[in-house]
DNA sequence: CACAACAAACAGACCGTTCGGTCTTTTTGT
DNA sequence: ACAAAAAGACCGAACGGTCTGTTTGTTGTG
């Protein structure tokens, strides 16, 4: 084994390039691979399914490590819905992303949300905490915070690209919250839906959408930059 | 389960007066209770929070009859299921038998659905069952089955109660599939919400369908009666 | 530079509690 | 008398959390 020669400062940023793997890096490591792991779990097994047992099968790491590094389940489970809200966002700037440059229609729009979010794992999740914070007052604290912020962002970006057609009954920040629970209630339905319905109800919804508002000409694609973060 | 008066003619004694409870009322009687004690126990508790102790607390009963009556947790989940699809249909029926007598609007209907089941404990029950359900292929079969056949009824009574209006772009059998999934995802979202943002998302839906479909005149009040059982 | 001393990270045994399901016993209706 | 119904003790498994012991990286001192 090599030895690191450089006494550094105190408290200093590892500068993330250590030969050998720093207290910090390692630290950091586990509880990130703890981290994955619970939102994994949380989707295989749902809230209840997933207990230290599980987590700690599914990270590879002992009991101790766990402990060690997270006071009680109910702890590690506020701490993955955060991190769960990174990988929301970094999810939803892509989507907006790709859907500023490809000048999208709803049609495209509702499929890009549908095949990004309510269809992967990260709903899965997402749901798994939302049902079970009806009953954990902490984590119905936690997900309101998540929901509030994203919510002001996404009425930001909503604003500024789409506008309402001369016959809309309804405003786009409010027809994209119509839209986003639309396809919360049928993420929930689809497992129990025939072949070929979800589809249908994609494009029926996307109809909808696409007669009450539609996409402002890309007048500068450098504002959109300002929906991130 | 209907209560039957016993007319019973075997025993000389059956005693008119006598007061006591026949060996089939009282399996009976338990029975329901358990099955009762079952889905308020899932409104409150969750799925997972509803076990045996929490049910034969719920139904005052001890747990020698609950094992009676019922082979595993499982199979009364099940039965408790079926016993909520019950419910569920009395309840259909009664809104649809008060939205033909007072000839409501889009609003009214959304209103009275978003009052009557989804803000009900019923709606509580479902939605645990169907989150549940995505772990237990029993559950999802037994689901599967209600959420069909309910879903035809709705349909047939839709079709014959609302028609499109010309500017639409979705038939009313959609819009009001439609409608369960945004109610559905609203009643997820519901507890995390603003005060107020309720009622305003409740209303933006009832315009949107308001413009795309109306109720027709109603033409025979007989016919609404095949919408029932 | 070496090495002791320390602290953080890790590993897993252990404990009290709770769970679903089975058992025997007692009550109640026929 | 007999059988169905009800009551509750009992059991093994699994849970979350705590405990003690071991490894690994860091730091003070000659």
């Amino acid at each position: 084994m090599t030895r690191k020669p450089a006494p550094k400062k105190k408290k200093p940023k590892p500068a993330a390039r250590a030969p050998r793997r720093s207290q910090a890096e390692r630290r950091d490591e586990t509880r990130t691979r703890i981290l994955d792991a619970t939102l994994h779990c949380l989707a295989i097994h749902g809230y209840a399914g997933t207990g230290v047992a599980q987590v700690v099968a599914q990270a590879r790491v002992s009991r101790g490590a766990w402990a060690h590094h997270f006071p009680s389940m109910n702890a590690l489970i506020l701490e993955a819905a955060q991190h769960l809200m990174a990988r929301v966002y970094e999810r939803l700037g892509a989507v907006l992303r790709e859907l500023v440059q490809a000048d999208g229609d709803a049609h495209r729009l509702v499929l890009a949300v549908w095949r990004e979010f309510f269809a992967s794992e990260v709903n899965e999740v997402y749901l798994e905490l939302l049902v079970a914070s009806r009953r954990e007052p902490g984590l119905a604290e936690k997900l309101k915070q998540l929901s509030f912020t994203l919510e002001r962002n996404l009425d930001a970006v909503t604003s500024q690209r789409f506008e309402p057609l001369p016959s809309a009954v309804t405003e786009p920040i409010e027809l994209l919250l119509l839209t986003r629970w639309v396809l919360r209630g049928l993420a929930l339905d689809a497992p129990l839906m025939p072949e070929g319905h979800l589809d249908r109800a994609l494009a029926a919804w996307a109809r909808l959408l696409g007669s009450q508002m539609r996409s402002k000409s890309a007048t500068s694609a450098k504002d959109s930059a300002a929906a991130r973060q």
